[in-house]
DNA sequence: TTGTAGGCGTTATCAT
DNA sequence: ATGATAACGCCTACAA
């Protein structure tokens, strides 16, 4: 019944054994006398005797958790990245501890403080100093997602060089002339490189780049503050690239309520490839990057890899042309969808 | 400088004095001698020494850390109830353990595992089975979120009844006649009690309701899957509720790339009072629920709370008429927005 | 003020 | 196969 005060030596004396051999029968160690262990078995049964974390914990010097570190964002992207994580820690049969950072300041000492309570870190990158994830990699297994370098830690990147990519599509096949950037290149590494390669394919295709981004969050309502930014200002792009689809919907959103037709009056892409990017009229182009990949990846690498060695992933992205940049419909049933 | 394995034990000798020592000094504690506190403060600085989480939970009996459990749903909700119990935990210094439901069969052993490692447990209602709710409460403390009965364990709760309110609104002031209801009864406690407060206001009103609600998800995309089955159909409806705002803003999405005017050609409202409700044009109406302060207050009875007495606390909620329902908009410029 | 010793609940290494 | 016994790293009476 209640299990609260039971312990093992408890139970090693109601069945008349000794400790070691209660904690073989709890771990299911081969070495007991079926007739013991049938023993001790009953009364862990009725007991309902459950071994404690800790005790164990500390006897193995391991703590059967893995932690992950992000900057407090909401949105589909992290639901996607944390469900990710924590089915593949559960795989290992693991628990999960979970750190938000908000006040960019206090982060660095839950950190580290958090490493004292995981067997492996995974934080996103851009979230702690330096400093902090060098500590952290003296004491626990680390992986850094996201970075926009290869350093001395692991890191499981996306390739967000396909973001050059759209932008050339845009510029090149399109024929677009007045691109806008929507998303803030100083919020995450992932938004500098948007940008950057947004630079780099106006550089290459010999257009003038706008001189600045929207600097606007990852939210579907920044999306919205960005429409107003960008719709109620004197003239208006041909394009906006959206550093993500949440954005991207929500600038579609506010130009559909505008009456505006998208691509028609205004080209829209966005990044992720989520579920509502292909649902939504029209359908929103963007670059499809696999984030629950990146989780798991992330995991898997925390659970089983080699402690010492530091390993690079980059995993791959890829366009998924839809109308909302002005390309035709793809083949399908006219109507309906 | 590495702090691997340097110990309590191993600085009190580096120092010259007992472990008791170090561990008053490591905590604070006012008993000691400026002199020795010195001293030993030095070896723990060059040393990098921190204390063992293990040792130090299993000596206090406390984990020093809470959990917080719930179907794996992604969207504003979960986000902000997330960030909410995050905030409030780390403000009692403590952590957190995440533990999303996939699979809702293996929930069950895997909370009353995770009991095993934390002070409390946060439990969202229709997560995990009764009999593992008791068997939780019997180990730890338990605060269960948004139950629909006030029963044996302490519960935190919104209330719902405004649902009732504005499906009232909508029957009454503007006089529909045919309402939809979108949103799955048997998903959640919360569509649950929405639903009944759907059907009663109905009965009050004396207009019959569908037979049938239309049950999809609680994400934005399952917004669209409603769309499509309410709009493609035959007869429309005059309003349609949803059982919150993501499903409504996906609706409206929808509807709006139909070329359909919202309120005019359908009234549609949410629940949550998100931010994007505010923002969207036509604004949604709704029903505003303090989301974070559920998450708050929950992590702080968990914190707080007499371990023993179980309480019943009910989180009011309160209506947001915008436009989306037919209402007039507010005062305010009546150009941009 | 400081140190000693026992305990927190397990696991692991030895003997037996 | 089983059982002492010593870790694991820390806290906390109690004693000095």
């Amino acid at each position: 019944m209640g299990n609260s005060r039971v312990s093992l030596r408890w139970v090693a004396q109601q069945a008349g054994v000794s400790p070691a051999t209660v904690s073989r029968v709890s771990r299911g160690s081969a070495t007991v006398s079926p007739e013991l262990r049938e023993r001790v078995l009953r009364i862990i049964e009725e007991s309902g005797y459950r071994p404690n974390h800790l005790g164990r914990a500390l006897a193995e010097t391991r703590h059967g958790a893995l932690g992950l570190v992000f900057p407090g964002l909401s949105g589909p992207y992290f639901s996607e990245l944390l469900q990710g994580f924590e089915e593949e820690v559960q795989e290992s049969g693991d628990s999960m501890f979970l750190l938000a950072s908000h006040s960019h300041s206090e982060t660095d000492t839950r950190v580290i403080d958090l490493a004292g309570r995981v067997d492996g870190l995974a934080i996103l990158a851009g979230t702690v100093s330096d400093a902090a994830l060098e500590q952290v990699a003296r004491q626990v297994r680390l992986v850094v997602m996201c970075a926009r370098e290869r350093g001395a830690h692991t890191t499981v990147t996306m390739d967000n060089t396909t973001f050059g990519a759209l932008a050339r599509h845009l510029l090149v096949e399109h024929g677009y002339r007045r691109l806008a950037f929507v998303g803030n290149p100083d919020g995450s590494p992932d938004v500098t490189s948007r940008w950057e390669a947004f630079l780099g394919a106006h550089r290459e295709a010999g257009v003038v780049p706008p001189a600045e981004p929207v600097r606007v969050g990852l939210q579907q309502s920044d999306g919205i503050i960005a429409a107003q930014q960008i719709l109620d200002g004197g003239q208006r792009p041909d394009a906006v690239m959206c550093a993500n689809d949440e954005t991207a919907l929500g600038l579609v959103l506010n130009a559909l309520g505008r009456g505006l037709r998208v691509p028609d009056d205004l080209a829209v892409t966005g990044f992720d490839d989520m579920d509502m990017a292909a649902m939504v009229r029209p359908g929103l182009t963007t670059v499809r990057q696999p984030i629950r990949e990146l989780a798991t990846t992330t995991a898997r690498l925390l659970a089983d890899g080699e402690p010492r060695v530091t390993r690079h992933i980059t995993l791959p992205t890829r366009l998924v042309l839809r109308e909302s940049c002005g390309c035709r419909p793809a083949a399908a049933g006219p109507s309906d969808n």
